[in-house]
RNA sequence: GGGGCGGUAGCUCAGUCGGUCAGAGCAGAGGACUCAUAAUCCUUGGGUCGUGGGUUCGAGCCCCACCCGCCCUACCA
């Protein structure tokens, strides 16, 4: 049993999540968190919303209200469709609480006071109304370069030539309109040069490991050659206060610095919560500990260098040196788990142009087996993937209806009108030790492949072994044994394909847990196979603290009855009924449908 | 501009250390069967492995150049 922390990517709250966020963060930690469970591991999986940042702020402006409205609204939507999609959290939370405030405000002393915090001063441009921090891309002008009129702060995307917003021909802030204000301002930077060395050390041993994805590791060894200091405070009056800037209330934390803060924020939340404020330890003080940190390919540079980055400064192992704080030596991440990004047909996701499906949407019309089995099957674990609608159809009727739920349907249907409960067994032929064989090696293949983070290729061999229960079926034909004389050798074909479509719905599990439960039923047992995750409304635990709302949803979930990763022998006498199907094949039409929906 | 990743059958993609590696699934064609949501099972795959060079006894797999797509470029969360 090892300790393992699964770190999941903090959504931004300023909409619904598309189903490309969850295919890069959401399903795969949720997979991979699941089956460590089943395999008897002690799991901690965390994450929550992330509510800084001027984009959450210049939301609020449009809309005409507090940012606290906004977040509150999102928080809620995103952590009802997290957990209709069924991830598993033990904690969802978000990060405008009190706890989260104290422990980033923490991490800053600690880190400052080991030395890896240095006060600079940086021209930034400024919205003149309200003195807040315009970041390059919220910046418009003619471009110095070629006169292109809609250049952005940074870059011209006319010319495709790096730009600084200062250089801009009459810029413009894209918000208001009106022309930013350029001036020289202080802010602590993270002096990441101090830490690139221990960053090094510590990326080569992961290399050595050869777990990581290979781009992974190389893009974050790559990105250390070009180091500097980082500012991680921005002038903006939404965010988390920086200690000793009291005075300064238009001074917070950068979204970021605080952001991948949560995945330890989170812990000790979720400790405090328990009644046992110090149980968090057990997964970042012991360096035994595993931690998997998934996410999308936007997000390596904040998982492989930022954050490890800020634990270094933390645990004083930079060049500076230095004493870790009062959370003790904290543990860097085992492996960045980083997806590559689902697009929409042959273009990207995008929100404003209405090129998007949203996860509440998908889930509302298919329920979450399709969507989850799709992103499992053909997600872009290792390279960009594409999603159509005839792909998620053809997905959804070949694979689980036809090959997952029809054996589940067919062994259920001639079990109940033959017996009505899960017959005995009687003397294995070799066929039958063959396919109870096959699917024993499942939970050797399927586990490898799951605890490599090869869900797409554990996916396929799971179903292969579905295939291989088919064909069983298919060869021993125990539809055709109508003789008493066979009544023996009908009860042994249906008791092992009992015991295989078992067996298969635990493979599966992890991949669909809510049709994993249904199966379950259908072979005549009780209550949930796999537990589901429950949003929960909770009470602040910091109200003098916090800058959030007194009382705000979570996703949490009791784990403890997870069934464990083995086979599961079947009880000869276990009523089973005639089956209803457990999936539901799609009408065609659904994509004509679904398409003519994303173009009006 | 710099960095990274990818370009393999109609479609979606596997191909770890260079030598049965030219593959899987879906779609298509033919057959078997009927327990099952016309589901299942079997048979069927000539695609210059983006282009042009090079290294090698031998290269999707190594090197160089080029074309195309995508991502990042640190004040996009």
């Amino acid at each position: 049993m090892t300790r393992v922390l699964s770190a999941v990517a903090w959504p931004y709250a300023n909409g619904p999540r598309h189903i490309g966020h969850v295919a890069g963060f959401g399903v795969p930690s949720d997979v991979f968190s699941r089956y460590m469970r089943m395999a008897g591991h002690d799991v901690l999986m965390v994450s929550g919303s992330d509510e800084h940042g001027t984009p959450i702020l210049v939301l609020a402006d449009k809309a005409g209200e507090k940012p606290l409205d906004t977040i509150n609204r999102n928080h809620e939507v995103i952590a009802r469709e997290l957990a209709d999609l069924g991830c598993s959290y033990d904690l969802y939370t978000r990060t405008s609480t009190g706890n989260h405030y104290e422990v980033v405000q923490e991490l800053f002393r600690v880190c400052k006071a080991n030395g890896y915090f240095v006060e600079q001063g940086q021209s930034v441009a400024l919205e003149p109304e309200t003195g807040r921090t315009l970041p390059d891309r919220y910046i418009e002008g003619t471009c110095p370069i070629c006169k292109y009129a809609e250049a952005r702060g940074d870059q011209c995307d006319n010319c495709g030539n790096q730009l600084d917003p200062a250089d801009l021909i009459e810029p413009r802030s894209k918000v208001t309109g009106a022309t930013p204000e350029f001036v020289e301002t202080q802010h602590w930077f993270l002096d990441l040069p101090a830490l690139a060395d221990a960053l090094s050390v510590w990326l080569d041993g992961r290399e050595a490991e050869g777990t990581w994805r290979p781009n992974v590791i190389k893009f974050s060894q790559n990105i250390l050659k070009e180091i500097r200091p980082r500012a991680m405070t921005r002038d903006i009056d939404w965010g988390i206060p920086v200690p000793g800037w009291e005075d300064q209330p238009t001074k917070r934390f950068y979204v970021w610095f605080d952001a991948v803060i949560g995945y330890l924020s989170a812990a000790i939340e979720w400790a405090r919560r328990l009644g046992e404020p110090d149980k968090w330890r057990e997964w970042w003080n012991d360096p035994e500990a595993l931690s998997y940190y998934f996410m999308g390919k936007d997000n390596i540079v904040f998982h492989s260098q930022i954050w490890p980055a800020e634990l270094l400064a933390y645990n004083g192992q930079g060049a500076r040196g230095g004493e870790p704080g009062r959370f003790g030596t904290l543990n860097l991440p085992t492996e960045v788990v980083s997806s590559e990004f689902l697009t929409m047909g042959d273009q990207q996701f995008s929100s404003s142009r209405g090129h998007v499906l949203y996860v509440r949407d998908v889930l509302e019309r298919y329920g979450p087996d399709p969507l989850r089995y799709f992103i499992c099957a053909a997600g872009p674990e290792t390279s960009d993937a594409a999603f159509t609608w005839a792909d998620f159809v053809t997905r959804n009727n070949s694979e689980i209806v036809a090959g997952w739920g029809n054996l589940v349907n067919r062994t259920a249907t001639m079990i109940a009108k033959n017996f009505g409960e899960i017959p005995p067994c009687h003397e294995l032929e070799q066929v039958d030790e063959d396919v109870l064989a096959a699917v024993r090696a499942g939970f050797e293949s399927v586990g490898d492949l799951l605890r490599h983070h090869k869900v797409r290729a554990a996916t396929a061999e799971a179903m292969r072994i579905v295939g291989e229960v088919n064909k069983y079926l298919t060869v021993t034909e125990p539809y055709k044994m109508k003789d008493e004389s066979q009544r023996q050798r009908l009860e042994t074909v249906l008791h092992v394909a009992a015991q295989c479509v078992s067996d298969c719905n635990t493979l599966l599990a992890p991949f669909m847990p809510h049709a994993a439960n249904r199966v379950h039923l259908v072979l005549g047992g009780k209550g949930d196979f796999v537990p589901m995750p429950r949003i929960e409304v909770v009470d602040e635990l910091d109200v003098d603290n916090g800058a959030g709302s007194p009382s705000y949803p979570v996703i949490t979930g009791d784990y403890s009855d997870t069934p464990a990763w083995e086979p599961r022998p079947v009880v000869p006498g276990t009523p089973v009924a005639k089956p209803t199907p457990v999936f539901t094949k799609l009408d065609p039409a659904v994509v004509e449908e679904e398409i003519a929906r994303l173009g009006g």
